[in-house]
DNA sequence: CATCAGGGCCCTG
DNA sequence: CAGGGCCCTGAT
């Protein structure tokens, strides 16, 4: 076991998002499976952030209401940071977390429809979002290609003890994630050894390309979605499933949905339809079936399938716990 | 015990 | 463009 980095508070800053937000909801996704990188209660995140360099602590807490929402951030270095670093540190965590989200149009035209009404109530102000950078994001996305979730947690885990910090601010012990590069002296060989399997050579050679400095993640979210995901599959081990979970995730689109994954397709036939997750409905099918959805389709199917993982924290779901073998 | 598919993707033919 | 192979694991 590492020793843990101390941090301590260099900066504390109030962010208020747009109206109507919901805390818990926007920084707490039970189908994030954590791995020791970040921790939640309701009303308190604290996760890591490697922003310029820095490995940063960070704490959002929920000072304010759905309709007067306010957030106060306290940001943990092991010494000060500057001015500008944290003012943009401010406007990415904004991006990320989609703070300032209009919401209304996608609220005002669902808001009565039978299957993603009683989700819209229940979840009024919840916001789409994911905390990694591109690079992060990928590593993430590469562990999870062909994996149970299981598996994909233990290899993350393995990498964040190895390669990430543990940093230590406001009595918790969290890692952080890596710089782009870092992996250039970790052999494939040694990667497979750690139980990464044939994902190591795209672990190392997006942790190659990201080293050189050949993506600026900034300047791909200027650009058009075909761009973006020209620009995605042409990374070493990036395909249809990890392009679409990074164009919502990382690249904010709402109306993109293309892809469903075989467990998905048990869940959403189940879901949906009702069909036994032994007989699943067609792709085809299910992907019409979101059609009715137009320019907000992942949206809907965020508030859908957060819906479904935030019954699951409170209810027993006998046929979802068969699918996701944590 | 063996076999198989999994929160895919690359490469070959 | 279809299909085999890939690391490892848990299910059957």
């Amino acid at each position: 076991m590492k020793k843990a980095l101390a941090l301590h508070l260099v900066a504390q800053r109030t962010l208020i998002p747009s109206t109507p937000f919901d805390f818990d909801s926007t920084f707490h996704k039970p189908d994030h499976f954590t791995s020791g990188d970040n921790s939640w209660t309701p009303g308190v995140r604290w996760q890591t952030c490697l922003w310029h360099g820095e490995q940063l602590g960070l704490k959002f807490e929920n000072k304010g209401t759905k309709q007067s929402p306010k957030i106060v951030l306290s940001v943990y270095a092991k010494s000060k940071i500057g001015k500008k670093s944290a003012d943009s540190l401010i406007s990415e965590m904004r991006y990320r977390y989609n703070l300032d989200l209009d919401l209304r149009g996608f609220y005002a035209a669902f808001r009565r429809d039978k299957v993603l009404g009683p989700a819209i109530k229940r979840w009024r102000g919840m916001r789409p979002g994911h905390p990694s950078s591109l690079y992060e994001y990928l590593i993430i996305g590469i562990v999870l290609q062909n994996a149970t979730v299981r598996r994909s947690m233990q290899m993350f885990k393995t990498l964040l003890e190895h390669y990430g910090a543990l940093l230590r601010f406001d009595e918790k012990e969290l890692w952080c994630f890596w710089k782009p590069g870092a992996l250039s002296r970790v052999s494939e060989e040694r990667l497979r050894k750690l139980k990464m399997g044939y994902r190591a050579k795209s672990i190392k050679k997006t942790d190659e390309y990201f080293g050189k400095g050949l993506m600026d993640e900034e300047e791909l979210r200027k650009k058009s979605r075909e761009t973006q995901m020209e620009k995605l599959l042409e990374l070493y081990g990036v395909g249809p499933a990890t392009v679409w979970y990074l164009l919502f995730d990382v690249f904010h689109h709402w109306d993109f949905f293309n892809h469903v994954s075989p467990w998905e397709q048990k869940i959403y036939s189940k879901l949906f339809f009702n069909r036994s997750t032994e007989r699943p409905v067609s792709v085809k099918k299910l992907l019409k079936y979101f059609e009715r959805f137009g320019s907000y389709k992942q949206l809907a199917v965020h508030y859908l399938w957060e819906d479904l993982w935030w019954k699951r924290t409170h209810e027993h779901i006998p046929w979802l716990e068969k699918e996701i073998r944590v």
